[in-house]
DNA sequence: GCGTATACCTTGTCAGACATAGTATGTCAG
DNA sequence: CTGACATACTATGTCTGACAAGGTATACGC
């Protein structure tokens, strides 16, 4: 993807996960708003987005259904299930310490690491 | 590694090389240093780590020398190379977009968006 | 001497990112 | 009314990276 080579990986699920949080989505829509939202950064292919939809849908994060939009054409929207909810949680949290961690290393500002764990500056 | 699953692929060659910016270091330390200095975050294990260390000697970011340590330990310490330097800064700035665009989505802080994008608050 | 910490190496497995390619349908210019 | 283009989802196959598990070898404390 321009997903920055690598260094994304594992950023996609929760950014899919975090979009749905405010409700349901279509595919194609996902991957526009990844693309517009993130200025690029997280834009993902589609032969990355299905795949990990797929991935999200079969371990019971979100869920599916088949509906036909006022243009006529078929859609699958997806929706967060409360467990998608719960580990979207685990995963905020995980990137906020990863975001600290690295900037504790001097990766990322300093700014970033008093956000990240919620120190005061 | 306990590295948040597979949250920070793609975290760990960077951390690598920032540690090494600031002077050489073999193996062992650099694990006991991503332990450490991010409290467990980017901890890897020694399968993790050295895969890793000769990946990036293989693509010409790092050399290794062995050299006997006052302890009488053989140890094989790593440095940067200017292509490594590169790397790094290039990396560097693709995670600071990387985490501005999750900022933007709501799963970082707002805090770090701004530290990550250069913006005034 | 014997356990523990130090220090490095190897093999094999699995998941994830992606390129490539394909199917099908609505929209709109000409 | 037709063909190009945008929309929308699916399938296959490759490559890389994270990691568990399992070694080897040496220094140091007791």
């Amino acid at each position: 993807m321009r997903l920055e080579s690598d260094l994304m990986r594992g950023a996609g699920p929760v950014a899919v996960l975090k979009l749905l949080e405010r409700g349901e989505m279509y595919g194609y829509e996902l991957a526009d708003a990844l693309e517009r939202r993130s200025q690029g950064v997280l834009a993902m292919g589609q032969s990355t987005l299905y795949p990990l939809l797929y991935n999200l849908e079969a371990k019971g994060y979100i869920e599916a259904e088949w509906r036909v939009a006022d243009s006529g054409r078929r859609r699958k929207y997806y929706r967060l299930t409360p467990k998608g909810r719960k580990r979207l949680a685990t995963d905020t949290d995980a990137w906020k310490r990863l975001a600290g961690a690295m900037s504790a290393l001097g990766v990322l500002g300093p700014a970033d690491a008093r956000a990240s764990l919620g120190v005061a500056p």
